[in-house]
This record gives structure tokens, C-alpha cells and sequence, in this order.
DNA sequence: CTAATATTGTGAAGCTTTTCACAAGACAGC
DNA sequence: GCTGTCTTGTGAAAAGCTTCACAATATTAG
């Protein structure tokens, strides 16, 4: 019954794609948008994203197009950006305070309402607005602060206990920076920011057309 | 009669992965692992494990498994590992400069061995022992340090004209950290880490688990 | 009102990736 | 050696994803 029977993964991380285009497309004040546009802009068919946008509904009009604004709204509701999002960062390293100063995710709907470390040295530093709680708390702030979705920023070593912490405490959701697979009860989802893994894949591509002619 | 005919970008990414569990596995001191422990730690199917390495070699031995040392050998191997790769990082911003500073590059690797900025005020500053420098000199510098990918880590205004320098310097692959689909000519690969679609896949599928009961 | 043009929405075909299932081989114990 | 157990490598089946192709429909021009 439910819709994510029939949606692809693929189609989802498309979507935000198209997303950020319809959002530039509106800066630039366009009214209306193709398929093909939306294809060429987001490196795919035309044809993918009709199928794409056809799993949620009919949102165009044949001979037209799609409006901008109107499905950049219904692409925000399918995504879950019709809401704000309260998230806890665990992990005040290189990364971590990147993240922190990073001004992206509030402008997305995300807002950083927690940072916590194990590491007693950083636990009390001020970043931004906001202040490294110890570990130790991160059951009570996520209660307190209705924390919805963690990003995981430690180093590989400490994400064992910590993730014992995250998923004891009952959130669903996290967004992982740390070069490990988790494991998870089926109740969490994980998604993964693997920057070796992309490097890896790209030395692999490089090595293919140096060995071939 | 390439490789790559029959290989998969998904394959490659997960042998990437098994690469770090098995470097995980001999730090650990095991001898050898099965399709089966690989499949686990790495969240997929001991078929699908084997099923990824088989298409490459036969790399086992029925009955025993797979050595731990000799597998990640292979696998450093065929994903290009085997050598030392130049890398230039251009935007010395936020994510820039928490890259530079992150160690783990040169671990795997990545000799960052030039940063470069469009910012005049960050022109000549110093991060670990490298200096920026102007992004005019792009051309220059790759020629000079032989230079085989680069990191792009402008915000997104700024891509179009980082993006003509680089494909015009003839570099062949990019790590893509900017929030936009680059547009390059085939002969260059490109693969992207992008947080915000992440973000945005897992609010979605946190949406979807609340919508439906 | 009719013709020409543009572009969506979608079933069906085609392609890719994953899973299944089992023969082939490797070792340990007897 | 022979038997039992374990685990790989791999065709074949199943599942999933993308592309094709075209009817449906909206608009504009005459």
C-alpha cells in the first residue's frame, strides 16, 4: 500500500537533485520547466524524470512542462522538507566543526540543536551557539531537545559505544561521516558520507583507461 | 574484452569497503575470513561478496575462504591502490580546509600536493606545510606537480569557472564536493560526495515510516 | 474550428544487479 | 584413503532500474 514499495532509492537521491535545480531555476525566475531541462541539468533523461516524478503523482501539464515553484513545493513535501528537523551532532573533531560552521543545514531545514564528544578536553568549548556536551547526557538531551536525527562525526574506533548510546536512545535516523558500516536495528535508518569510498572508486576509473586503449 | 565491461560501480564501491574491513581483520590478527564474515561486517550477502570478487579472479580457496592479506593486496590492486596518487584541492573554505587537514588522504594514498583559491585574502596562506595559491596558476601547478585529480570544494557559484580551469588542464578525475551536478566531457570522471542529499533520503524515508502504519 | 507543435504520463521492452542453488574443491578426523 | 563438513565460484532465475515509444492533452497560430 504504501508508496515506498514502489520507490527506489535511486529515485529519491534524483529527486533532491532535481530539487536544488528547480530552486535555482526559480532564482533565475523561470516560471516553467521540461523534463528534457530537468534531464540535462541533472545529468539524466528526460524520460527518468517523468518516471521519477510519476511515482508520486501527475504534477505536470502535457504540452507545458512543470511549474517551477509548484513542484519544487511538492518535491519539498515527498522529501519531508515541509517541516524543520532537530539534530544532534556526536563528534567535535575536523569534521565535526565543519559541519558545525557550515551554515547548510539550517538553510535546509535542518537545525543543529546539540554537539557532544567523548573527548573531556573539547566537552564544554563553545561553537557557534552552542556548547560540547559530554556524551554522557545524550539520552537526556535527545528527550529534552526532541532530537530526531544524529550525524555521526567520530573517528572509526569510538563509533562502537557510540552508536550503543544513538540507538538506545530511540532515534531513527542518522546521517554517518565515520568510515565504517553501522549496524543498526531495523528501526534506524543510516545514511552514509563516504568520501574514501568515492576517492577509491575514482583511482579504480583512473587505473581502468590507463591499462585499456 | 576490458574489465570494466562486466564491473559494475556497485561492485567497486563494495569492494572498497571490504578492502577497510579486511585491513580492519588483519590489524586483528585473522588469518583468514569467508564470504560470509565479509558479508556481515559489511552489511550485504556472503553470494554477493563472492559474486564481486569473482569478477576479478578467483581469489579463495574452497572450504577455507579468503587470506586476509593476499584479498586486500587484490583489491588494492585492481581499485589502482598499488601506487601513490597527486591531488590538488581547490576552495580552501569550511569542507577545503577540514580536508586538508583531515590525514587520512595520504594514509590511503592521496598526496594532496597543492591547495588553490579564488579568494585574494586566501592567497598565500599556510595550511600544514602547503600554501595557497591563485587559482590562475591552476594550469601551471598541475603540469609542474603532475597533478591526476582534484578536489573541488568552492560553494556552488563558484564551479562553472573553477570547472572550465580544470577540464582544460587535462586532469582526468574529480572529487566533486560542491552541491552540483558538474558538467564535464566524457574523458573525465567525476564522483561527487554530497551530504544534502543524504540528509534529504533519510528525512524522506523518516516521513515515510511516520505516514504509514 | 482545425492543424501544428510541444510535452506529459505510462505500459512494455531491455538492461543491470542481486539472489539462488549447487557442483567442485579443500581440509580434518578417523 | 574415506567420510563429513565447510566454503568457494558460477550458471541460471529473480528482482530492480532505465529506456523506449506512443497515446493523451494543452497551447498557439491561422
Amino acid at each position: 500500500m504504501s508508496i515506498s514499495k514502489k520507490t527506489s532509492e535511486f529515485a529519491i537521491r534524483r529527486l533532491s537533485l532535481y530539487l536544488r535545480i528547480l530552486e535555482h531555476l526559480g532564482r533565475d525566475g523561470e516560471r516553467t520547466v521540461s523534463s528534457e531541462q530537468l534531464a540535462v541539468r541533472s545529468g539524466t533523461t528526460a524520460a527518468q524524470v517523468r518516471k521519477d516524478l510519476s511515482l508520486f503523482g501527475s504534477f505536470g501539464k502535457r504540452g507545458l512542462g512543470y511549474g517551477v515553484a509548484e513542484l519544487a513545493l511538492r518535491i519539498r513535501k515527498i522529501l519531508g522538507l515541509d517541516r524543520r528537523w532537530r539534530v544532534a551532532l556526536v563528534g567535535v573533531g575536523r569534521i565535526g566543526s565543519a559541519l558545525i560552521e557550515y551554515g547548510g543545514f539550517r538553510e535546509r531545514g535542518y537545525d543543529i540543536v546539540a554537539i557532544l564528544d567523548v573527548d573531556p578536553s573539547k566537552i564544554g568549548e563553545r561553537w557557534a551557539d552552542l556548547t560540547v556536551h559530554d556524551i554522557c547526557e545524550f539520552e537526556d538531551i535527545v528527550r529534552k531537545q526532541g532530537v530526531e536525527i544524529v550525524i555521526i562525526a567520530v573517528p572509526a574506533e569510538a563509533v562502537p559505544a557510540v552508536m550503543d548510546r544513538v540507538t538506545g536512545a530511540g532515534v531513527r535516523g542518522i546521517l554517518n561521516f565515520a568510515p565504517t558500516t553501522l549496524r543498526v536495528p531495523e528501526s534506524v535508518t543510516v545514511k552514509d558520507v563516504n568520501m574514501v569510498i568515492e576517492l577509491e572508486a575514482l583511482s579504480f576509473a583512473l587505473s581502468q583507461e590507463a591499462g585499456e586503449e
